[in-house]
DNA sequence: CGATGATATAGCGATGGTCA
DNA sequence: TGACCATCGCTATATCATCG
């Protein structure tokens, strides 16, 4: 890597750094139950975005589970309980994982950005840890515990730079001494050659999670002694490690699993593979996924008293029409009429004979006096009463046109292990002008494929990010980010970008187009790296924010649309996916409420 | 028993009219 | 002119029924 790069690192070393952590504006009040994987935070700056949802793009079936009795992972809290061994051996074994993979360009780049050696001679047990921003706690070797990037130990991680060890130094070259010019000549082979680690004391299957656990060292957390995993058998080992993680809540990759793509573990586990079971997260074990599905909602006006009683007026008035109408006879088509009740020309109806109409059903009386909301947290599950059909994908807000397969991207990103990071990152900082940067309403959702998952850090950093983010990546922009298998033998990693107040909006929002919110085909992707750069918006035409949810007119053409599927017969969970930008319930009142009653007067 | 369909209802936000 | 209100469109959610 030449000197002029690692300036414009040296430049970039503050923000480096919190690219990675999400940044919580408060910390979330956990209680010792509930630390684990449900912690919301308190204020989430952006509507709740499920690029989850994204992996709907690709066939389930695709995604290989990795452990017998996995599926696949949705979120990085997933990923990592599929990996997560259930014994101490277990993880032993994968954590071993990566250092043994020849040939790995990647970590020989990391070494030349620089890192900070700790030394902890009190390291005994095994094991690395990996993070978003490439932190690597490599405790295999006692002498190299943890080798993190400059600017994560500089500047934010707390490194005491006192220590007598090397910690706290950085290297920005090759000619940086000790355990890290060791490590730059002989890369990855000369870590594979390290020797298997003494197994005084086995490492925790939670290793990979505790230095994410600011509220360890944190006394308004809580007691952490009375959980039976924290015990000082499993954090004394990792003090070192604590004490350079950075003190925010950051991404966790799953760690005790091989890369994919990686030579496989050899090494034959004691236990049988039944016994390997995703353990659960003891209380007290917290690693706030970035992907946390759970938001606040933001603070609804109360309505005026006034105005409330004419809504009820006049739904009250229209339900009475409504209900006068499904009483009538004439309400519904009967078994006779059915044919004629669209037109004559369907077979919706047909279909549906065999239900009858107007069904009479008897419904549980309603709290009455006690609104909804109030009785059920709007941040509760969205998946109403039941657990599938509406809303389920409710504010995923997809605007979606795919843009796979782009040689340009490819080139672009680089962020590929064969390119390495040196190649990704000695590209053109400035935005890719292929790339509409996000708005100030806009998320940007990068799907890529990592061979590497250390890449993760040259992923957020890339030309590509950067060119969604309009400016080099920041902290306010990481806004969630999920790690899946991928059945190429590559980790899937979406990232989510939103656009900082900073950033200057290029475009103003056209609206919603969705062909305006979707980048160039050409912009990224590739048939190896990036598989995907969506645009969201919390916008509708109107400027009304939605909860990520598109709250558009229903045009005329999705009417027609709506009706005619509706006629052929199609279920709803084939109409759904014919409206990625309105959730279910909405397609669904589209229906009964709007289009249904419309079609009506036809038959009368 | 879970998935799906059907329906009811609460609530948000925009818009336009009325009136002090 | 601004506050207030009515109206409307839309979405989210709860609940029950049905089906496989």
């Amino acid at each position: 890597m030449n000197s002029t790069f690692q300036a414009k690192l040296a430049d970039r070393q503050p923000d480096n750094f919190r690219h990675y952590t999400y940044p919580p504006p408060l910390k979330p009040k956990r209680t010792q139950v509930s630390r684990g994987r449900e912690a919301i935070p308190e204020k989430c700056p952006l509507p709740d975005l499920v690029p989850n949802s994204l992996f709907d793009e690709l066939d389930d079936a695709q995604i290989q589970p990795m452990i017998p009795g996995s599926t696949h992972a949705t979120s990085l809290n997933d990923a990592r309980e599929i990996s997560s061994p259930s014994t101490p051996d277990a993880a032993l074994l994968n954590l071993n994982l990566i250092a043994e993979k020849p040939g790995c360009e990647a970590m020989t780049e990391k070494s030349v950005l620089g890192e900070v050696e700790i030394e902890d001679s009190q390291q005994s047990t095994s094991g690395r840890t990996l993070y978003s921003d490439g932190v690597v706690l490599d405790q295999r070797n006692p002498s190299r515990s943890a080798s993190i990037p400059v600017a994560a130990s500089n500047l934010d991680a707390g490194v005491d730079n006192s220590s007598p060890s090397s910690a706290g130094d950085v290297h920005n070259d090759n000619t940086s001494t000790g355990s890290t010019q060791a490590d730059d000549d002989r890369g990855c082979h000369g870590r594979a050659e390290q020797q298997e680690p003494e197994r005084q004391e086995l490492g925790s299957p939670y290793d990979d999670i505790i230095p994410s656990v600011p509220e360890i060292r944190d006394p308004k957390f809580g007691n952490t002694a009375g959980n039976t995993w924290s015990e000082k058998s499993h954090l004394e080992p990792r003090q070192g490690a604590l004490q350079s993680a950075e003190p925010g809540p950051r991404v966790v990759i799953p760690t005790s699993r091989a890369p994919l793509g990686q030579p496989s573990l050899k090494a034959v586990s004691p236990y049988p593979a039944a016994t390997i079971k995703a353990p659960r997260f003891p209380a007290g074990v917290t690693s706030r996924p970035l992907s946390h599905k759970i938001v606040h909602p933001p603070p609804r006006a109360k309505r005026r008293a006034s105005t409330m009683a004419g809504q009820l007026n006049i739904r009250h008035r229209r339900l009475r029409t409504t209900n006068r109408a499904r009483a009538s006879p004439d309400a519904w088509p009967s078994d006779s009429d059915s044919d004629s009740s669209y037109d004559g020309e369907d077979n919706l109806d047909a279909a549906k004979d065999a239900r009858p109409r107007p069904r009479q059903r008897q419904r549980a009386p309603r709290l009455s006096g006690i609104s909804k909301s109030a009785a059920t947290p709007k941040w509760k599950s969205r998946s109403g009463g039941r657990t599938s059909s509406v809303s389920t994908r409710s504010q995923s807000g997809v605007l979606f046109r795919g843009v796979e397969d782009s040689p340009r991207a490819n080139t672009a990103l680089g962020v590929l292990c064969d390119a390495g990071v040196a190649a990704t990152l000695g590209l053109s900082m400035l935005p890719n002008p292929n790339i509409p940067p996000v708005t100030s309403t806009e998320v940007a959702v990068l799907t890529v494929l990592l061979a590497d998952i250390t890449e993760i850090g040259a992923l957020l950093e890339s030309p590509a990010a950067c060119g969604l983010t309009g400016a080099p990546f920041s902290t306010a922009r990481l806004v969630h980010a999920t790690v899946k298998p991928h059945p190429s033998q590559q980790w899937q990693v979406t990232v989510t970008f939103s656009s900082a107040p900073s950033v200057v909006q290029t475009a103003k929002n056209p609206g919603l187009d969705t062909e305006a919110y979707t980048s160039s085909a050409d912009s990224v992707g590739s048939s190896s790296s990036i598989h995907s750069v969506h645009h969201y918006s919390s916008e509708d035409e109107s400027g009304s924010r939605t909860r990520g949810r598109k709250r558009g007119r229903w045009e005329e053409e999705d009417d027609e649309n709506l009706i005619a599927w509706r006629r052929l017969g199609k279920p709803w969970s084939w109409i759904y996916k014919k409206f990625p930008d309105r959730s279910e319930g909405a397609i669904k009142s589209r229906w009964y409420v709007v289009l249904a009653p419309r079609q009506k007067p036809k038959r009368s």
